[in-house]
DNA sequence: TCTGGGGTCCTAGGACCC
DNA sequence: TCTGGGGTCCTAGGACCC
C-alpha cells in the first residue's frame, strides 16, 4: 500500500491562543512577542497585512503598533503548551497515526484512507478541530512527509477557507512545485537558498531537476533524501514515540544588563534547576553539564562570552549536583566589568537512568539530595512552578526578564479561569 | 532604552588504537 | 631521505527546524 502524510498545522497559534479566551481581540491585529518582550514572534493575519514582519524587535516597529493600534502579548507558554495538547488529543482521536512534531504542527499517516476520500478526511479534521479548540488548522496531504508540507503550504496561501489541499495526481504535483519558491521549501534555509538562487534555481520545481550527484554533493544526505521526497520518493517515517532529548538546555537574556557574579549566580542556578527537573521528567541522567554567560553582540560595548563544559563522574539528575558543577563553572569563567545580557545552562550525554554504569573510584551517589530534588518536583507541579527553589535563585532577581503584557494562565493556573458573571 | 529560546542532524578533523 | 592504513570515538561548527 502506498503512503499518505498529511501535515496540520494551527494558524498563527500562539496568536490564535490569545483569542481563545480573550474577545476584545478577535479579528483584530495581534502580534506575541519573545521573552523580555524583544521581538515578534507570532502575528495574526490582520497582523501579517499591515506589514509587521516576523523576528522584528518591538521597538523597530513601535510606531506601527501606535498607528494601527495593534495589540500586543508577552509569550505565555503555559497557555500555549496546554492548548497545544487540546490540539493533538484531538487529532489522535481523529486520524489513525499523529507523530506531534512542534507545538503547532502534526504528521498525520494517512494511508488507509481511500484517495477519493482524502479531501473530504482533512476538511473534517479541520472543522471538528475548530469546534472542539477554536484553533484554526491546515491541512496539506501528499505521498511525502516534505511534500504535505509543501501542501500545507500551498492550502494557507491558496484555499485559506477550505483549509486543506492534497497533492494527488502528478499534474497538481508539478504545479504546485512550480509554484513554491525554494525558500520557502522545507529544508531549504537562508543560506542554501541564497546559494540556489545564486545558481538560478528559485522554484521547487527547478530543485528537483538538477542532477542527483550534484545535489549529494552540495548538499550531503539531508538534501538528497528532500530531493526525493519532492519527487515522490518517501525517505522520513512516521515516527509516533516521543523520544527523549538528546540535550537539554535553559537559557536566558537578562532584563537589564547584570554585572555582579551574585547575580549571575542566582540566574545560572534557576536554569540548572530547570535542566535538572527535565531530565528527571524524562527520566534520564546527564554525563556533562556546560555553562556559559555573553554580553550583548548589539551594543558598542566591549563584548565577552565564554562557556565550560564539565562532565560528571557519574551520570546524574540531581539538583544539587548540577548546581555545584554549574557554579563552580561559572567561577571559572566570570570576568569582572562586563555587562552581561544572557547565561544559559546545557546539559549533553543523556542516558536512561537504567543504563547508568557506576564508577568505583566516584564518592557514593548522595540518595538524600535526590529525594529531596523528587519532592521539589512533585510540589511544584501541584502547587505551580517556584513554589519551592533554592536560597541561591534569589527572590527579587534583578536579572528576570519583563513580561509586561503576559495574559492570564487561563487554562493552567486556577486564579486565572474564566469567569462568567 | 529596547534584538528569543530550544532543539535536530551531519560533517570534518583530531586523538587514539592496533 | 623515505614515515601505513583502517577503524572508532569525540568535539566543534554549521546547517536546518519551529
Amino acid at each position: 500500500m502506498s503512503k499518505w502524510f498529511g501535515l496540520a498545522d494551527c494558524n498563527n497559534f500562539y496568536a490564535s491562543c490569545e483569542r481563545i479566551f480573550d474577545l476584545s481581540v478577535r479579528e483584530k491585529p495581534v502580534v506575541i512577542l519573545s521573552n523580555n518582550d524583544g521581538c515578534v514572534i507570532s502575528r495574526s493575519q490582520e497582523a501579517k497585512d499591515l506589514g509587521v514582519p516576523m523576528g522584528t524587535p518591538l521597538h523597530k516597529i513601535k510606531p506601527l503598533i501606535d498607528k494601527h493600534k495593534i495589540h500586543f502579548f508577552s509569550s505565555n507558554y503555559a497557555l500555549y503548551g496546554d492548548i497545544s495538547a487540546r490540539v493533538m488529543n484531538c487529532l489522535n482521536d481523529l486520524c489513525p497515526a499523529v507523530e506531534v512534531y512542534s507545538i503547532d504542527e502534526a504528521f498525520l499517516d494517512l494511508s488507509i484512507i481511500k484517495d477519493e476520500e482524502l479531501l473530504p478526511f482533512g476538511i473534517n479534521v479541520k472543522k471538528k478541530i475548530a469546534k472542539w479548540t477554536k484553533i484554526p488548522i491546515c491541512i496539506g496531504i501528499a505521498r511525502t512527509k516534505s511534500l504535505a508540507k509543501l501542501a500545507n503550504r500551498y492550502a494557507k496561501k491558496n484555499f485559506k477557507e477550505v483549509g486543506v489541499f492534497v497533492i494527488d495526481s502528478e499534474e497538481i504535483l508539478l504545479k504546485t512545485l512550480k509554484e513554491t519558491p525554494i525558500e520557502d521549501v522545507w529544508g531549504i534555509g537562508r543560506k542554501h537558498g541564497k546559494f540556489l538562487k545564486s545558481e538560478g534555481i528559485n522554484t521547487a520545481y527547478e530543485f528537483t531537476q538538477l542532477p542527483e550527484n550534484f545535489i549529494q554533493k552540495r548538499f550531503s544526505i539531508v538534501g538528497l533524501r528532500l530531493y526525493k521526497e519532492l519527487k515522490g520518493e518517501p525517505c522520513l517515517n512516521l515516527t509516533e514515540v516521543i523520544e527523549k532529548k538528546k540535550v537539554i538546555q535553559h537559557s536566558r537574556s537578562f532584563g537589564r544588563y547584570v554585572q555582579s557574579i551574585n547575580d549571575l549566580e542566582e540566574a545560572v542556578t534557576t536554569f540548572a534547576n530547570k535542566c535538572a527537573e527535565k531530565l528527571r521528567s524524562q527520566e534520564t541522567c546527564a554525563c556533562t553539564v556546560s555553562v556559559y554567560i555573553r554580553t550583548n553582540p548589539f551594543s558598542n560595548k566591549p563584548q565577552y562570552y565564554d562557556g565550560i563544559t564539565m562532565n560528571f563522574d557519574v551520570p546524574t539528575s540531581n539538583t544539587f549536583e548540577i548546581q555545584q558543577k554549574v557554579l563552580w563553572g561559572l567561577k571559572q569563567i566570570f570576568v569582572q566589568g562586563y555587562d552581561y545580557k544572557k547565561a544559559g545552562v546545557s546539559v549533553m550525554g543523556i542516558v536512561g537512568k537504567e543504563e547508568i554504569q557506576g564508577n568505583l573510584f566516584a564518592p557514593e551517589p548522595n540518595e538524600n539530595s535526590q529525594k529531596i530534588s523528587q519532592l521539589m518536583d512533585k510540589i511544584n507541579a501541584k502547587f505551580g512552578k517556584e513554589t519551592l527553589k533554592f536560597a541561591i535563585q534569589g527572590t527579587n532577581s534583578v536579572w528576570k526578564g519583563n513580561a509586561s503584557k503576559i495574559s492570564p494562565k487561563y487554562t493552567t493556573l486556577w486564579e486565572d479561569l474564566l469567569r462568567v458573571e
